[in-house]
DNA sequence: GTTAGCACTCTGTACTCTGGAGTGCTAACT
DNA sequence: AGTTAGCACTCCAGAGTACAGAGTGCTAAC
């Protein structure tokens, strides 16, 4: 696969950036004169017909110039690309962004897909964590009317999630206070999952049966527990609408359709989770068809020692390899020290 | 300005009509073949160019039909419109959604946001109270790391509220219980407006001086009320790119750019805070130049006895007023009885 | 191996032409 | 006086044509 010529290689890197540059086909001539590279025209001609038999470009018609495949994106980008490091600039303005920032803690999500989209200039996206694998810090019930209990979960990060439960029975404001002490006492530095097993447990348990008021406490956490979506932030839709591939409304409408199924796309992302680092989908490598042109830029962040959710960058597979990994990269590691638990 | 012939109004109803039917410009023959005036198409042409005198219609060009002006909807919605009432059907539609939910209670305005939208077939907006309006019920301070503190606040209406404070000494999770408790119990049933009065008074008043630990609490709980936006739901933008007006995708960009600046959105929707029941604003009477050709209708919704917030619908000036119209001030109804505190 | 030259191909744009839809006006009709 | 039929006129959208520009592929020469 590897077996291009040095110099093959360089004029592959040429057409990319310079189609990275203008989206528009690439000829030979544009190639001989703007790049450092000595070559008349027609050499050049004969390399890129090279290279379309190895199917890294293809040509719209005959007279057109060559546009880059999938495929040497994916080459681009494994053996081409020397990924820089993120601009002094930037850095401050990620780190201002997040600082003036200050209040609803679940804003933190949309906020950093709102700079990832700035600073891309494409769609930012984060996926939130999975709540049953964050770190538990506490749990409280409060009483609304009738039998309905408003549940706050609040994980180790200061992330909360808050649900109305319906009890079986009246319960008056004091039981539950006594039942969050008690399961705060009990529970303290579980994960969720754990403690969700616990509970489990607890309530199989002889000495429970007994104490009537921690049964019903464990009902009612395991209510709470049930079912916990992630949710996923996409900012920056707008920056879409400015690139020219997507100047035609159908094509539009696609990109816009693929995010309204947002469980493609978190299965998409889930899979990043994995393994550290930036993962880099181009065009089909996503696997989903309403994406077909597009790449995605991701990689996951955490919250202490635990990977927890995966954010990144969506924009035409045309997009700016060289300068989105970085902000990523970055981005990635700022949240994740923000919710560190020092 | 209502001194229009019975014949003139009916004549330009229907225009109006086959104009949200059709999105084209409507022409005479039309006009008088598909509606039940028996009048031929050149006495049509002849009130129709009267209208035309009096701004109600315009034409593009010479030989295209006429378009409806935004003085035109005007009158059509205040005097020839008649509001239908809600479908059973749309009824159960909108009761099954939100009954679907109980998890996140703050995502019942991004629901709702949703169901508008596709009912509508339009967007749908919401903008979530002023939490300075709605009524208190609890609040909770949790120690995280070093002296990061987080304050949680719950409405009467169960909408939790979360934030990120720093104290300026370290408390132990003891003190903050115990503050907590204090507070719950001198501040229950006040709106937060009163909520932060009352805590500026009792932090002068000479008995708190020597307690400590009051003087301590309400500090913290004066720095958790300091500021509190109202959000934005936006949801179906997508139904917008299938509006053929949109079909270019330069106004597409616009109307997207107006969502950009969330400010002027939410100054337009507190206007309709005021007065109760169903708001409409034409095409320019929103006051937002790059919403010119769109047209949004609003109703404030209640928590309690108190008004706390809008949601709407936005769409096409063209659009579907005797639809759309029940459908929001059903919803409207729909949401405050949830957020009626029983 | 590289390059100049040339014939060939395809697209986008400009131009023209034409049929259709719609108007405004006038004159006839009720 | 209000209504209508008829007709000339206008404008647009779409089809067809011509043409310049950009690019290719091939061949022959360097």
């Amino acid at each position: 696969m590897d077996n291009l010529s040095e110099r093959s290689k360089h004029i592959l890197e040429a057409i990319i950036e310079e189609y990275i540059r203008t989206a528009e086909p690439v000829g030979s001539r544009a190639i001989s004169r703007r790049h450092g590279l000595t070559l008349s025209p027609a050499t050049i001609r004969n390399v890129m017909a090279d290279l379309e038999d190895l199917d890294f470009l293809a040509s719209p018609h005959t007279s057109a110039g060559r546009i880059p495949t999938d495929k040497a994106f994916r080459f681009y980008v494994d053996s081409l690309l020397t990924v820089g490091t993120i601009d002094r600039e930037q850095e401050e303005l990620i780190q201002r962004q997040y600082r003036l920032y200050g209040k609803d803690v679940g804003e933190i999500f949309k906020e950093t897909s709102r700079i990832l989209s700035s600073l891309s200039h494409y769609m930012g996206i984060v996926v939130t964590p999975r709540f049953t694998t964050t770190m538990f810090r506490h749990i409280e019930f409060i009483k609304l009317g009738g039998r309905r209990i408003l549940a706050i979960l609040v994980s180790k990060s200061g992330i909360v999630q808050n649900k109305i439960i319906e009890a079986d029975e009246d319960l008056s404001s004091e039981d539950m206070v006594r039942m969050s002490n008690y399961l705060n006492n009990l529970l303290k530095g579980l994960s969720i999952a754990e403690l969700r097993s616990r509970i489990l447990r607890e309530m199989q348990d002889e000495k429970v049966r007994y104490d009537e008021m921690l049964a019903k406490a464990l009902k009612l956490s395991e209510q709470t527990l049930d079912e916990n979506g992630t949710e996923v932030f996409i900012e920056g839709r707008v920056n879409i609408l400015e690139q020219p591939e997507f100047a035609d409304v159908g094509k539009m409408r696609e990109v816009f359709r693929a995010f309204e199924e947002k469980g493609q796309l978190i299965s998409l992302l889930d899979r990043c989770m994995e393994s550290e680092g930036v993962h880099i989908f181009i065009g089909a490598e996503n696997y989903m068809h309403h994406l077909e042109s597009m790449s995605v830029i991701t990689a996951p962040y955490m919250s202490g020692k635990e990977t927890v959710g995966v954010l990144g960058v969506i924009g035409p597979t045309r997009m700016g390899y060289d300068r989105v990994i970085p902000i990523v990269d970055y981005t990635a590691k700022v949240l994740s020290k923000l919710l560190d638990v020092e």
